[in-house]
DNA sequence: GTCTATAAATGGATAGAC
DNA sequence: GTCTATCCATTTATAGAC
């Protein structure tokens, strides 16, 4: 009568041999580059055929969904972002934690944040990780000052954008990261200076991005 | 006695073949990804046989290598940008061509500004045509007001950024790009506001990027 | 310069036995 | 689930005819 149990060792079972992969997966493409991962050298470096793979993912695309889900759950681990009532030190907080993680691992940030494998495109279930983790770093910062989207776009595209500059041109270095501090500065001004909250009608100008 | 027109003519029908080649390789580019380009693909499109291609390149990297020095020569062919005594306005209109020339081909701009191609790395001739271009981008700036090396970083990094989010999360729209404008303004605002000048010696802090 | 032919190495992917 | 064997496409490169 362990039918349960034992299905239940399969299962995790499965799922360990599966994190091996990505794990493997992740250690050959810092090596080779993101689009230089080859599953023969995957399943090599694992002892394994490579044909085997295919037990656990449909595609090499597969493969890097699996990844992607899997940057994103680290990025989960970090913890949620620092809470409290200074936007500026919310926002500090949130976006080192940010440049950490680009940091630790540029190739993963290359697949979580830039259209650079041909045709691949996150599943939904992986994709709703990358919600949940963009979600939760935002949360802390909608209820301190007038935060409005635009600002959260603009805030994501300004460290980014440092993160991107600094990973391309001078990777391992701190020319464009150890702008951040005055980035913050300069976007915290924008927030909290902004036209106060438009009066309910009258004369309200509308929105840039409004059709 | 016409052996250099001919030498002349010869040159110049190398040329153009190379640059067919190259226009045909930005079109699968944009077809099946930067990565995705296949040489057999390139050819056939061509109508000529795959080996030939390497009378004109070395290597597929030799092929990269030429798309890239061509990137940045239409670049170079948009014009020199604006120039004036208006801190905003010749930013904003730098910003807006650089822009422009992104939206007006995602994948060349990611050939020209991201790590993607595992291994590539542009010649040094082809890496002087980037040099150029972004010492001619920037060149206006330099007279206006009180710009440093980091102001520019960010610079670089904002639009960029803005750019980058753009073609990743909502490639053909404009959420990211339309914050463009209230971006100039940001930096504007940093560049002009900046402490005066630091007395020479006497408490000067050291800069950031400093050793 | 261009072609045909060809080679070897490598890539993703499938079929079918165990 | 894992293997062997196999397939087909791609990259790189060479030899040799035209």
């Amino acid at each position: 009568m362990l039918g349960k149990d034992n299905a239940d060792w399969r299962t995790s079972r499965r799922a360990a041999a599966s994190a091996d992969i990505v794990a493997a997966a992740w250690e050959l493409a810092r090596e080779h580059g993101l689009s230089g991962l080859s599953l023969r050298d995957l399943a090599r470096r694992l002892g394994m055929a490579a044909p085997s793979l295919y037990s656990y993912f449909d595609s090499k695309h597969g493969l890097y969904d699996a990844m992607y889900a899997d940057g994103y759950r680290s990025f989960l681990a970090m913890g949620p972002p620092a809470t409290g009532p200074d936007l500026r030190a919310v926002l500090r907080s949130a976006a080192e934690m940010y440049v950490r993680f680009a940091g630790d691992d540029p190739v993963r940030w290359q697949l979580l944040n830039q259209r650079t494998i041909p045709g691949f495109e996150p599943s939904e279930e992986s994709y709703a990780l990358a919600t949940e983790a963009y979600e939760r770093t935002a949360a802390p910062l909608h209820g301190i000052a007038d935060v409005t989207q635009p600002d959260l776009d603009l805030i994501g595209a300004v460290v980014g954008g440092l993160i991107s500059q600094q990973l391309a041109n001078e990777p391992g270095g701190t020319r464009w990261v150890s702008l951040l501090d005055d980035a913050v500065d300069l976007l915290v001004q924008r927030i909290e200076n902004k036209p106060a909250r438009p009066a309910p009608a009258r004369g309200r100008r509308p929105t840039k991005g409004e059709a």
